[in-house]
DNA sequence: ATCCTGATGGCAATCGATTGCCATTTCTTG
DNA sequence: CAAGAAATGGCAATCGATTGCCATCAGGAT
């Protein structure tokens, strides 16, 4: 079924279908009516990459993440999704692996396929996003860079909010559990919290960098009890998860002897055990503004907003509690 | 970068690069590195739609799932992912939402995009998936329909496990929390379950059916509490988490009064409270397999498997136990 | 009646790669 | 050494849709 069946069954040419079907005010309206009859009748759709040869255009928008696995990106893709599909575009989800080599491959191949990116949790350096702008729209999620398009979930702030939690409980040694040292929004949180301490008159200490799994929660909790605190802030709620558990196999109670803090409030993180207490973060709104960025700036609107900045709030469950007595 | 640039550069028609580049063996050596080598430094990279166009092929295989936020597709998608990669495709993720109709209009739209797809939890009724394969390669993953490739989780044989294991325990009123009606698996599951239970002279009772979600297990644990069961088998780990919540709510203890059954063994089954007792699903395993019989098909390598069926375990943790001396 | 404008539909080029077919060259082989 | 086979490279058509440009026509203004 392609094009020119339509035009043979209608008697009007290939060229009057395609405007026909794809701008509509561009033809008459009974013949309009008569083609679009006929293309349903026929069952008719349009070849994807035909369409996208000739107009340059794909109808397919790339969402990169750093590890599908990662419950964190559900949401976002979710979101992502939706508001993909309610404009008639495509997903196309990659997924690179948390490698910057892996990534800049799979953009350079996914480049000429789809009209637009959205990097969520890129690895790459900041100047290899802005090259990357200049063939293609994009929007990152998490990450900033000069001159591009962003929707940052503002961790920095909930870390501060973690923080004042865990001071007005009494804690005064609290240590950042750090993620991958090439993601953007683990420095964010690390700042975030020195800052914070700070205002406190307190120093923050770090232990780290660990990869963005539960596995490297053993470790980290490990080298957490070394460090004699009596709170953490994980990277993530991976991580977060991944402490807790290994805490518990070492039979150290949470949070009487340690309070833990995640960040994300991912799937899991409220039936964990105990409860995790953490930053929630609007994955699934993220995921939509980040699309609707995107593709307003295809419909050339871009003298709207360019940097969005989505709000967390601390979820207080029950690893977290008193600081205990020394 | 086109072919065209490459043969400007090297003085071969544009026919002789993309030989050169996509059919090695066709042309001479020198002449093949001479292109390759220009095709390196002017850091050409072929034109996805291009190619699909005129070859048909597009070196892309959809992957349906009903819902990308359900963790048990994370195996799956990353399994497939990987197997993928190293062919050399791209992996298209598409979400029906739990929706036959979804599922349908997506699947006539990504058609001519991809070179085959994945079924995953089709909620389709079979003679559909049959119409689907005339056009196009079809594995389905956790559904059967005659005469259409599939990859199982041979989850039945693990219901009779868990049958066994809750018999054993001294429970003698065992129910089945159903999933979504139209799962294949879901009836799959109920099936096994009642067999196995007949076979120790018991009847099953089945409630439902749910959601494939956690939402879902609250109204699932109150209407088990309902039944007077000891014990129960759940469609899913969602649910099964989901029944767990629900009865720590309202202070029924597991497993001493209730024992509680999952399956899938997925993101969190290992650390909810309980801990969930499931059935371990190979699903990255899955994933990787469906994939390879699906290019094994393009290859024409027909004569291959054509229903492979994976098998599942039971792993008990803390959410099975004794049932309770009435 | 004349000229202009806007609406409408067709022609044909184009996007970038693939591929069937053919001409030429080179290699086998008897 | 001749004849046939294999290797190699080019030409041109093709995939399906889009789009710039032009021809035609109707309606309106003067």
């Amino acid at each position: 079924m392609t094009i020119n069946d339509i035009a043979a069954r209608t008697g009007f040419a290939a060229s009057t279908v395609s405007r026909a079907l794809s701008r509509p005010g561009r033809v008459n309206r009974v013949t309009r009516e008569r083609i679009q009859a006929a293309a349903r009748e026929l069952n008719y759709v349009p070849n994807v990459p035909a369409r996208a040869l000739s107009s340059g255009r794909t109808a397919t928008v790339a969402v990169l993440v750093s590890d599908v696995t990662n419950p964190f990106y559900f949401g976002l893709i979710r979101g992502a999704q939706h508001e993909l599909r309610a404009a008639g575009y495509a997903q196309m989800l990659v997924d690179t692996e948390d490698s910057p080599e892996l990534e800049t491959r799979l953009l350079s191949t996914v480049r000429q396929s789809v009209d637009g990116v959205i990097l969520a949790a890129s690895r790459l350096p900041g100047r290899a996003i802005i090259g990357i702008t200049a063939e293609l729209p994009v929007v990152t999620v998490n990450r900033n860079a000069p001159g591009v398009r962003s929707v940052v979930i503002d961790s920095p702030d909930g870390v501060m909010q973690a923080v004042e939690h865990l001071i007005s409980l009494g804690h005064r040694q609290v240590v950042y559990v750090a993620g991958p040292s090439c993601s953007w929004a683990n420095e964010a949180r690390w700042r975030a919290m020195r800052t914070a301490m700070a205002k406190h008159g307190l120093a923050a200490t770090r232990i780290g960098p660990f990869g963005a799994s539960r596995r490297s929660g053993s470790a980290a909790a490990d080298a957490l009890l070394n460090t004699g605190a009596t709170a953490c802030i994980a990277f993530n709620d991976l991580i977060a998860i991944g402490i807790l558990r290994r805490l518990g196999e070492r039979g150290v109670d949470v949070p009487g002897e340690i309070s833990v803090v995640g960040c994300d409030d991912i799937f899991g993180a409220d039936f964990c055990s105990p409860p995790l207490t953490t930053l929630a973060a609007p994955v699934e709104q993220a995921g939509r503004v980040a699309v609707s960025m995107l593709l307003e700036q295809n419909l050339a609107v871009r003298a709207s907003r360019r940097n969005v900045i989505l709000p967390t709030h601390l979820t207080v469950r029950q690893s977290s509690g008193r600081a205990p007595r020394r």
